[in-house]
DNA sequence: TATTTCACG
DNA sequence: ACGTACGTGAAATAT
């Protein structure tokens, strides 16, 4: 029987460690330890989460591009010496190897993925199982039954794991193919040129197309794109000595006895000796953790630990004996495993429920009715569900038709409304931080013994994992429901929230219809117009260069036409087109780039890209809607974004033409809230203009412009409401008069005097900032009218400008946040009411104060009287809310 | 991976 | 002396 290995390229993860973390990271006399740290502490995780039997690490060894440079000199050639202070922690990770007991193998004129390549392959043919640690994608191409690839993906910490079918669903070949797609798009990293023009995408598009390179010269014929088979053609010996240099040698003579490796050897006394000197104290904790031997030493800081047993989901008397259990439950928890983010692709391979005691995993191997059964019957049981980041597994199951019910509480959303502001809502890091117990499975183990052996390694790893994190949601729930409850946000938590998750679903769920006609004809247009503004571009400039570089642009505006430079970035010239705009009276260039820009952004990030993420199940595009994503609880949209598809440009709003009711005869219905933020801030403050403003439904931007400028509404003109709207945007974000001044285009004295005006006339929102800045400083948090949190630590910053940041957050947050419970509660309460009247009609998109529905045309009068009179009413402000509703063929119509 | 730019509310 | 309005997500280029 095999043993389980982990090699490790040495080099390639001291260099992650030393960019990933900050080099401040020293001991005190000042020797640097970044590399050494973030090095022992993967070598510890993986050591962990993979059990191995025995670990290797592959130095690149002396000369090792030797071999390389023979056969393209140019090989490597750019890369820069390695920096001496991550030379000096290389030393001192082989030290600490040496006394781990870890061996180190290196070879003159060999890399280490060469190494890694061979033992991988001895690993494999004895029957056991090799776990390669690399930060080099070319590893991938080693990836086989018996050997996984674990990736390390931004930063050190985490790390993608790869198998076959990883390798084949990320890139369309199998691992072996993967030295051809490198021969043809080249590899930056390594100076290895490929096939110019050639991109990630057009290499796997074309290896997965025709297999080999060998194969795709032969078929050159087929190859789509006048331009792109020429370049193809011309370069036939650059791509096969690039796939060369690509290929990983997997029989390098070295002599290692891989039977006699173990992990285990090591020197103890050694090993804390060197980690004391680098003044690695957590290191020593997780070695003598890793030793067994943490109680011993330290009983009062060991963990408490919580115990649970691991049923198998695939047996029926574990299936009678979990449901038996779960009768005196009030709660159960539900974690699942699923392969890929959005509804189109995602699917569930596991589920595993923890009723408080008990653990049952079950595997969704096939479509076996048994599994699908018992899912259902424990779903529809009468305990609450408790979930993390539930969505996705709502979406999956309901791939195969199985439904919630009783679904009670999310802890991602539960941690997102406690601290909106952390960005990731990781199950590991709340458990760490709320209950931090250890976990341990206990008695009879899943699998069983005898059928250990039938089974995967991974497999177990993976139940193991789907099973923990079930006990990890089942525990959470308790602590954070309470501090929901201390923080008055269990309402909101229960009302809005929780309710909004499934509505979410379902929206991603329904997608939204889109021409893809329309679309690609538009792209085609772009293109030639697109190829007409380079040219002159080029003949005013000169010369050709890459007009999507700001780089290159800002050299040939600054430095080769002379143009004043207005703006700088940290690396060089602005060229944003707040500056090109500036620009157009000196040179005509500038009008052109502006052209260009607008169209390649548009062309790049919606007109090619939409089509592509039509699902093909359902001819429509299912976007994510995000509820943890921003600091203020509006919600986020992404893959793709769809609350920024353009309309303030015409060429932008052709866009939204091609967004159109998916079904015959059907029309979308588009309804939005009027000047919500506006309304919010009259409400909050109570300001006396505003709320009456808002009583006559007057418009708002003229009335605001009456009172700057002291002149009656009749006499605005379209110019002074301009600049009054300016001024109402610059109040819900809390400006300043010099933000002001930029903005409209006028002196700071006189920005001043405008602010001052408006605040003359508007007290109550003066009075209003004040109290909130006051308030978010007191409490160190401000509050939507809903109690939703967002805490402002900026405003206890010695840094000015930070400060002033905290300042508008504090104005701005409660005003955005407010805006966003509305139509949160508008989108639950709609939703709750198309449901009762059992009608067909749909919501399809959110866009922070407008929803979208797909209605059918016998229900479109029911349905835009109903949801008008379900936004107006959501909550009973001191204004009216105001809704506008329209109902169109396609979403460019509206507005 | 970081930076710049720009689409939206 | 410097940079200056709030909240997002995505693509392309540079490193």
């Amino acid at each position: 029987m095999g043993k389980n290995y982990v090699l490790i390229d040495g080099h390639g993860l001291a260099y992650r460690a030393f960019f990933a973390l900050p080099q401040t990271l020293t001991t005190t006399e000042g020797q640097p330890t970044n590399a050494v740290y973030g090095f022992m502490n993967m070598l510890f995780k993986v050591m962990t989460e993979e059990e191995p039997d025995a670990v290797i690490v592959a130095l690149d060894g002396p000369r090792a591009e030797l071999k390389r440079t023979a056969e393209f000199p140019e090989y490597k050639a750019q890369r820069p010496p390695m920096p001496d202070e991550l030379r000096s922690q290389i030393s001192l990770i082989v030290e600490l190897l040496e006394a781990l007991g870890i061996p180190v193998v290196q070879l003159e004129g060999y890399e280490a993925d060469d190494i890694i390549g061979t033992l991988s392959k001895k690993i494999s043919d004895s029957e056991g199982q090799a776990v390669i640690v690399t930060g080099d994608r070319d590893a991938l191409q080693l990836v086989g039954e018996r050997v996984k690839v674990l990736l390390t993906e931004k930063g050190i910490s985490e790390v993608k794991a790869y198998g076959v079918e990883k390798v084949i669903k990320k890139y369309g070949v199998p691992p072996e193919k993967i030295p051809d797609i490198v021969g043809l798009k080249g590899d930056p990293s390594d100076n290895i040129p490929g096939v110019p023009g050639i991109g990630d995408k057009g290499a796997q598009e074309l290896i997965s197309k025709f297999g080999s390179l060998e194969d795709l010269y032969e078929n050159l014929d087929k190859i789509g794109g006048a331009k792109r088979r020429e370049s193809i053609e011309n370069n036939r010996e650059m791509a096969f000595l690039s796939r060369k240099l690509a290929v990983i040698d997997r029989c390098v003579p070295i002599d290692v006895d891989l039977d006699s490796l173990r992990l285990g050897q090591w020197d103890k006394e050694s090993v804390i000796d060197k980690m004391d000197s680098l003044e690695f104290k957590s290191l020593i904790k997780r070695f003598l953790e890793f030793t067994k031997e943490a109680d011993h030493e330290d009983r009062t800081t060991a963990k408490e630990t919580v115990e649970f047993e691991i049923l198998d989901g695939t047996d029926p008397e574990c299936r009678k004996e979990f449901q038996k259990a779960l009768e005196n439950e009030i709660h159960i928890s539900v974690s699942g495993k699923t392969e890929n983010k959005g509804y189109c692709d995602i699917q569930i391979e596991s589920i595993a429920f923890f009723s408080g005691d008990k653990a049952i995993v079950i595997p969704f191997d096939e479509d076996d009715e048994q599994s699908i059964g018992f899912v259902k019957k424990v779903l529809s049981s009468h305990n609450e569900k408790v979930v993390h980041d539930g969505k996705g597994i709502i979406e999956a199951l309901s791939k195969k038709g199985i439904e919630f019910s009783n679904l009670g509480f999310d802890t991602a959303i539960a941690a997102y409304l406690l601290n909106p502001s952390l960005g990731t809502y990781h199950l590991w890091n709340l458990w760490e931080n709320n209950v931090g117990k250890r976990l341990a499975v206990r008695g009879r183990q899943y699998p069983e013994p005898e059928q250990a052996s039938l089974l995967d390694v991974n497999q177990v790893q993976d139940v193991t994992r789907t099973a923990s994190e079930a006990v990890n949601i089942y525990y959470l729930r308790k602590p954070l429901c309470q501090k929901l409850q201390q923080d008055a946000m269990l309402d909101l938590f229960k009302d809005i929230e929780m309710p909004l998750m499934l509505v979410l679903a379902d929206m991603e769920k329904n997608g939204v219809a889109v021409d893809a006609d329309i679309l690609k004809s538009l792209s085609a247009e772009a293109q030639s117009s697109l190829e007409a503004l380079e040219k002159e571009i080029f003949e005013l400039v000169g010369h050709e260069f890459n007009v999507g570089s700001p780089k290159q642009l800002g050299e040939v505006l600054f430095e080769e036409l002379g143009l004043p430079p207005v703006k700088k970035t940290k690396t060089g010239y602005s060229t944003d087109s707040s500056v090109l705009e500036t620009l157009k009276p000196y040179h005509p260039v500038a009008e052109k780039i502006i052209e260009h820009r607008e169209i390649s952004k548009l062309k790049s990030t919606y007109f090619d890209v939409l089509p592509q993420l039509i699902c093909p199940a359902t001819g429509r595009i299912h976007c994510s809607f995000n509820q943890t994503a921003t600091a203020t609880g509006r919600i986020s949209s992404s893959n793709p974004n769809l609350q920024n598809i353009p309309v303030r440009t015409e060429l932008g709003k052709k866009i939204r033409r091609a967004f159109i009711p998916g079904e015959e005869g059907w029309k979308l219905l588009v309804a939005d809230y009027s000047q919500i933020e506006l309304r919010v801030l009259a409400h909050m403050s109570e300001d006396s203009l505003l709320l009456e403003a808002f009583a006559r439904d007057a418009d708002i931007h003229t009335e605001t412009a009456a009172s700057l400028f002291g002149v009656s509404t009749d006499q605005v003109t379209p110019e002074l409401r301009r600049m009054a709207k300016v001024v109402n945007f610059g109040v819900v974000y809390g400006m300043g008069f010099y933000g002001l001044s930029s903005r409209m285009g006028m002196s700071r004295e006189d920005a001043m005097e405008y602010i001052n005006r408006y605040f003359q006339k508007y007290e109550g929102v003066k009075r209003y900032r004040e109290r909130c800045i006051q308030e978010a400083a007191e409490k160190g948090y401000t509050e939507t009218l809903l109690g939703r949190r967002r805490y402002v630590k900026e405003l206890s910053s010695s840094n000015k400008q930070t400060r002033e940041l905290g300042e508008r957050l504090a104005i701005n947050t409660p005003l955005q946040g407010t805006a966003a419970d509305i139509i949160k509660k508008a989108m639950v309460d709609v939703s709750a009411e198309l449901k009762m009247r059992k009608l067909k009609s749909r919501m399809i998109l959110q866009i922070h104060d407008e929803l979208i529905f797909e209605v059918s045309p016998d229900e479109a009068e029911e349905l835009k009287d109903m949801v008008s009179s379900l936004m107006s009413s959501v909550l009973d402000l001191r204004v009216p809310l105001k809704v506008d509703l329209g109902i169109y063929d396609n979403w460019g119509e509206a507005k």
